[in-house]
DNA sequence: GTTGGTATCTGTGGA
DNA sequence: AGATACCAAC
């Protein structure tokens, strides 16, 4: 075939170069629209073609629809063998090696994987369990914590061993957090479950462990290790790809392509400092380092925009994005006095835009900060009778009557799986109540079984009614293990649902509530029934139709996976779920300090930088047409708040813009908000609360910050969340300046803390 | 064990 | 504001 090579006369010479040089470690900078999803659909399409089988190619991404576009896109090159590519996001890859492998690191093969909802209610047990209060050790941040010691590498006994932790979790007067961490990888373990970090963490561990040198059959088998995304990759995740392409005598064909400029999941433990250790571990082994600097997807106003933009951060790879399409249009900026009015001027400017630039809704997406947000929005499109789409949010099967017939259909497929026992045993009512489940639970603690092991032990110690409504739930699990094995995955929900008693229970809500319970069901099963019915792909688990293997598809499945309607629909979502998509219009909303940067990130240099990077995401989604609005008041958790424009708006050059005020306003103007000066400082001080997440806390019972003017180089000071540091130094004047101070105790003891937002006390010097 | 009312928390992003 | 967790009374 002559035409098979002609995608390289698609690209240009270093994308070509970053497609052909296939051999060895090489690295990819690509900036935004700069064609990185065409270099590595290409890249997979000309190994392939050159050397290597179908399979024997990983390529890890960060979300299932980005695997699937990029397999659609290499299918169209190379045919149908693309479908033999191994593409998913980390997650989805390694649970299907670990439903192979899972036996030789003590799991089940069927093991149950728990979402941090699952994860929480594990985490308040035990903590009920210890007899700890729940307000110091408040779940979501043990499990945080859990979850970034996890990702780290260390393990319970180490936690304990660690003094750094130790010490944290003492100064925070909790120093039962190691065993926490403890019990609930126990308790895990006995449940036959795994949370999302341990997908990754058991991958770690089974090719750490090598049990049956199953290490080497991985290495082996992928040839090529393609990885996207790489600036949000965690450290665990980078440890499981040096396990797996990293080894004596090995080709290391590894191919990592990220822009640190776009790196917006620190918050989830990813670090930039993977791009910079890989750069170092692979020098010696000849790295490739590709930049893509040439953006096709935007206009140069926008292009140089988010340019001048990231100068404003302090540590990048330094690249220039270049535009060839023309200067194209300012960057609209707009002001509305309310949320409410931002949301219809919103709709306003996308009716225009539709009926002057001829553009589609498909065209059109409006982005936020936070997924609340998109309330107003939806409102007025609704009555504008403009079709649009939600993406994210509460997922489908995050709703509580999805939720409750999946932990039927989980403990028929998994009967230790402690959070689905928990859930269904005495829903819809029958009979067992909070008493008696205290008791299965106390007892499968004691005997370090699952409760379903001990339910037979349970009853001499209760009544005989609590006995007899037991013996008929356990006949009735069994009934579903049964049908289970038995029958494919539709006609086991199908059965499941009629006889749990769940849809009789949703019948029971009021009237509307109801409705749309029942509407939710039915299309859960119809979602199974669709999963029983296509073939997708020629891969054997997904050929087998069991509910297991439903259930095993489904878990890592999130809404942003979900495939959208082909109507032709605006579209809204948060910043976060842009990443890697463009539109011709983009309306960036709700640009308000405290909101966009948000307030939890708006203490510290390395917070305002991540923010900024959002935005820098935010912005260059655009190809055409960027609008940018705030509003001076915005109406939250019942009460009406008031922000300053955000400080972003100010670090673009008024020469993309086209302002609706006069630019030098932007800042200072605040006409439009009651100027009481006590309102606007309780609005203040509400937002300057720490999170509770974050630790070691001090107590603010006794915290007396220090006005800001008086923190000078050399003190020793207080912070409520870093707790104890030393001013090291202080640059910049007045409103913008910010201090170095060093927190000895803390894993990245350096933070840059803007002295106007941040409370610091003084403790001498 | 169940019911109904009240207190409490939540409150950035997502696999 | 809204959802959930918790508690006291039946």
């Amino acid at each position: 075939m002559s035409s098979q090579k002609n995608y390289l006369q698609e690209l240009n010479e270093v994308q070509r170069q970053a497609v052909t040089v296939t051999d060895g470690p090489v690295l990819v900078v690509a900036g935004p629209g700069s064609g990185k999803t065409r270099v590595l659909t290409y890249r997979i399409a000309h190994l392939i073609e050159t050397k290597a089988q179908p399979w024997e190619i990983l390529t890890l991404t960060f979300t299932n629809k980005a695997a699937k576009e990029m397999k659609n896109r290499i299918e169209k090159v190379v045919g149908g063998s693309a479908k033999k590519v191994w593409a998913g996001t980390f997650h989805s890859i390694f649970a299907k090696i670990l439903r192979v492998e899972a036996e030789k690191i003590g799991y089940p093969s069927n093991f149950t994987i728990y979402d941090t909802e699952d994860s929480k209610s594990v985490i308040s047990a035990i903590i009920k369990e210890m007899n700890l209060d729940k307000q110091l050790y408040n779940p979501g941040a043990m499990l945080s914590r859990i979850s970034s010691a996890k990702s780290k590498l260390i393990t319970p006994k180490l936690y304990a061993q660690n003094e750094e932790l130790i010490q944290q979790d003492r100064a925070g007067k909790r120093p039962y957090v190691y065993e926490i961490y403890e019990r609930y990888t126990a308790r895990c373990k006995r449940s036959g479950a795994m949370d999302f970090d341990d997908l990754l963490y058991r991958m770690f561990e089974l090719l750490q462990s090598n049990p049956d040198n199953v290490t080497q059959k991985y290495q082996e088998r992928f040839k090529y290790v393609l990885v996207d995304e790489f600036q949000d990759t965690n450290f665990l995740q980078y440890r499981i790809v040096k396990k797996l392409v990293d080894y004596p005598n090995s080709p290391r064909n590894i191919c990592v392509v990220g822009d640190d400029a776009q790196s917006i999941y620190s918050f989830r433990g990813a670090t930039i400092q993977n791009i910079l250790d890989f750069e170092n571990d692979y020098k010696a082994h000849g790295i490739k380092i590709f930049k893509l600097e040439q953006n096709y997807r935007s206009t140069e106003h926008i292009v140089q925009a988010a340019n001048e933009l990231i100068q404003y951060n302090k540590n990048q790879i330094q690249k220039t994005i270049r535009s060839e399409k023309g200067a194209g249009n300012r960057i609209k900026l707009f002001k509305a006095l309310t949320d409410t009015e931002e949301g219809k001027r919103v709709v306003d400017m996308i009716t225009e835009q539709k009926n002057r630039e001829h553009l589609s809704n498909k065209d059109i997406a409006i982005l936020y900060r936070t997924n609340a947000q998109s309330r107003v929005f939806e409102e007025y499109l609704r009555r504008y009778n403009i079709l649009y789409r939600i993406v994210g949010g509460l997922s489908f099967y995050q709703r509580k009557e999805v939720k409750d017939l999946l932990a039927y259909m989980r403990l028929a497929v998994n009967p230790n799986d402690d959070e689905a026992l928990k859930r269904v045993i005495n829903y819809p009512k029958r009979g067992i109540g909070d008493s008696t489940v205290d008791k299965i639970s106390e007892l499968a603690s004691q005997s370090k079984q699952s409760m379903w092991k001990v339910l037979p032990l349970i009853s001499p110690t209760l009544g005989a009614k609590a006995n007899k409504s037991l013996a008929g739930f356990v006949h009735l699990m069994e009934s579903f293990q049964e049908k289970v094995k038995a029958v494919d995955a539709y006609e086991a929900a199908n059965f499941i649902t009629q006889q749990s008693g769940v849809l009789e229970a949703v019948k029971n809500d009021a009237p509307q509530e109801s409705k749309d319970r029942t509407e939710n069901i039915i299309q859960l099963l119809d979602g199974i029934k669709e999963f029983v019915e296509t073939d997708l792909e020629e891969d054997a688990d997904v050929a087998d139709k069991s509910l297991a293997s439903y259930l095993q598809n489904i878990a890592l499945v999130t809404d942003q996976d979900q495939d959208k309607d082909d109507n032709d629909r605006v579209t809204l979502m948060s910043v976060h779920a842009a990443k890697g998509l463009e539109f011709s219009s983009v309306f960036v909303v709700g640009l308000e300090e405290n909101l966009f940067p948000s307030f939890m990130s708006s203490d510290t240099m390395e917070g305002i930088d991540e923010e900024r990077r959002l935005f820098y995401v935010a912005i260059t989604r655009a190809e055409a047409y960027l609008t940018l609005t705030y509003a001076a008041s915005r109406y939250s958790y019942g009460k009406m708040r008031y922000n300053e424009p955000s400080r972003f708006i100010e670090e673009i050059d008024w020469q993309h813009l086209d302002a609706d005020v006069p630019l030098h306003q932007r800042k200072t103007d605040t006409t439009s908000a009651p100027s009481e000066a006590s309102n606007r400082a309780t609005v203040r001080g509400n937002f300057t609360q720490i999170r509770k997440n974050d630790l070691p806390i001090v107590d603010p019972a006794t915290f007396r910050p220090s006005p800001s003017e008086q923190i000078a180089v050399g003190q020793r000071i207080l912070h409520l969340k870093f707790g104890e540091g030393n001013v090291k130094n202080i640059d910049g004047t007045n409103e913008k300046r910010v201090a170095t101070i060093v927190f000895p105790h803390l894993d990245e003891p350096e933070k840059r803390i803007m002295l106007k937002f941040a409370k610091l006390q003084i403790l001498e010097g």
